[in-house]
DNA sequence: TTGAAAGCGCTAACAT
DNA sequence: ATGTTAGCGCTTTCAA
């Protein structure tokens, strides 16, 4: 076996190159005068004795460790992998390293993470909150560390979040299904202790209130709860149509995100419906899987890459001047073959 | 602005609890001796003052910071974020945090990931390598920094690595196909620098050769090679495809990758080929959209979650014991729809 | 069973 | 422009 290297110091660099170790130190890190020649004789004794500056020193006098948090529910969910390829991307650019641990949609796991994060000195976290209880994040607050919520609002408090327009979400989605004439909207949503599941409904709802006052136009629009993942997707859409039997009578299913809308899809073609033809699909977040299925996915889309950027610079913004920021990305509907013009909609 | 607390330090304790600094730490770390009522009395004061260990500092003091850098190629690909998650479970369980940091198919970046972990004293490193240089890896060995190199091998280094069985994968997928009465087989590759690109196709080319000796029956087999990536092997398939015109003749596509040929399937399909009545495809990887995608894919499986959490074990070993280990682990040949018998094959 | 003191590698205040 | 010194919070001898 290689025996691990001691790395040089800066002491050691000191003592070769014949300065104290405090001018090493200001050659080094850049701050502070150091004459030219002598920084150059420095840099050139570091670089021989392969000397890297140790972290762990700097971070415990300088109480920065330039490391953030990131905490996620699971990292292989293509929505937040891609959230996090933002965030790390941004992350890089201002010289900080990101440490990820996932939650497994677990509280206590969340509470844990965001503890060991803690005793890491991170200089801030990012959460995607599991959301069942929030008590970590209040601690988090009242602590005064640095921390950005993405995918959550916490209307009355203080803190800094990024999430996309999900009431704007389900109002276009909706009033897209109308006006191309869908008289029948099922929505298979997520459980609605989740944010996002509770204002992408109230925005379909409030686009069909607007529809049915103008037009004076019953729409029949039902609801049903299904707890996240393809799996439980399934179930609960395979359960519901077997309940309905053949009095399935819906012209559009919406789903709370485009793994629920595969699932769908999944469940339809195998009972033999036809999509778009007899009924229209719709998720939301636009997951890259998501133009290349079969049909291509109509579904509402944020920049998720955009939404990691965003949530390290609202952090960053909140370490360095304590500012609070709350960020709301736009959505946008793309259109796609898993839903069609069934005519006769609002002109 | 809350303004961030100081936090409690043993000091603290020690002052508020009467007992020395020392006394305090043994009882905190639950190293040493110390009397059953005083360890009562410092972990309740400990708990009043919301102390909470500084690993930074220990991490200084004790040479080990419990952290390990992750290097992966792009924590958005699906392959990669399943590895990801293997590692981060058995970290987490072995009460060490992961450090991640994207390549995005770079070798500069790559270098400069592993420099930067290097600087932050990481534990140590598990790399998926871009592969076109190696230079870092082998300064890390040379430098006796423990690392795990994830997906490609170094025959003649005494370095670790975890990897699937790439050659044996290749070779199952041609035989399954020959002995299903295939062809023309054409194998859409990824770049030979790449270690999986070339036993893979080492793999096939074996079990071709074997088939021709016993049967003396004549098959086309035909590689082209692409970057990696959906967009960059629909487009090296679509001049495919045109340069051939009319004269396509396979009867089946294996791809470097299930992303590979989920392109091929959408292109074949665009294209008016029907799959797998007129040509099968089969992947590589088994990514979880594989079996929902249309038609379900065949495909070479390897279990990712395990790929990462091998990788951590034998990291830990290694930065335990000193020990080299290098993993080859198991692959399955998923028969899904989108291959099929064409008769007439070997009995 | 507990305490005193040194020191990990670095930075920052101050002195020269 | 450079050096001296103290100290970040913890662990680790060693001594009591």
């Amino acid at each position: 076996m290689v025996k691990r290297k001691k790395f040089a110091t800066i002491k050691d660099v000191a003592e070769v190159s014949g300065f104290s170790i405090n001018t090493v130190s200001r050659a080094l890190s850049g701050r502070g005068y150091v004459k030219k020649e002598t920084k150059e004789k420095i840099l050139r004794v570091a670089a021989e004795l392969g000397y890297t500056r140790d972290c762990t020193a700097s971070a415990l006098r300088t109480r920065k460790t330039h490391l953030i948090g990131v905490v996620v529910v699971d990292n292989t969910n293509p929505f937040y992998a891609e959230v996090i390829k933002g965030i790390e991307l941004e992350a890089r650019n201002y010289g900080y390293t990101i440490l990820l641990v996932n939650t497994d949609r677990n509280y206590e796991n969340e509470e844990k993470a965001v503890n060991t994060l803690v005793q890491r000195r991170v200089d801030g976290l990012i959460i995607t909150a599991v959301q069942t209880k929030i008590d970590d994040i209040l601690r988090l607050v009242q602590q005064g560390i640095p921390n950005v919520v993405i995918g959550a609002r916490f209307e009355n408090l203080p803190t800094n979040y990024v999430c996309s327009d999900d009431e704007r979400g389900g109002y276009i989605v909706m009033k897209y299904l109308l006006d191309t004439g869908h008289k029948n909207v099922l929505f298979l949503n997520a459980q609605k202790y989740k944010y996002a599941a509770r204002v992408r409904e109230q925005g379909m709802r409030k686009a069909l209130n607007e529809y049915e006052q103008t037009l004076e136009n019953k729409i029949e629009f039902e609801v049903i709860y299904s707890n996240e993942g393809f799996e439980n997707a399934y179930e609960t859409f395979q359960m519901f149509l077997r309940r309905m039997k053949k009095e399935f009578k819906y012209d559009a299913v919406v789903c709370y995100n485009d793994i629920f809308a595969y699932a769908v899809i999944k469940l339809l073609k195998e009972n033999g419906f036809k999509i778009p033809e007899e009924l229209s699909i719709v998720g939301f977040d636009d997951i890259s899987f998501s133009s290349i299925i079969e049909p291509p996915l109509t579904t509402v889309a944020t920049d998720k890459i955009r939404l990691g950027r965003e949530a390290f610079k609202s952090l960053i913004k909140n370490i360095e001047t304590g500012s609070i920021s709350q960020i709301i990305l736009p959505v946008e509907l793309k259109v796609r073959n898993s839903t069609k013009n069934r005519g006769n909609g609002n002109p």
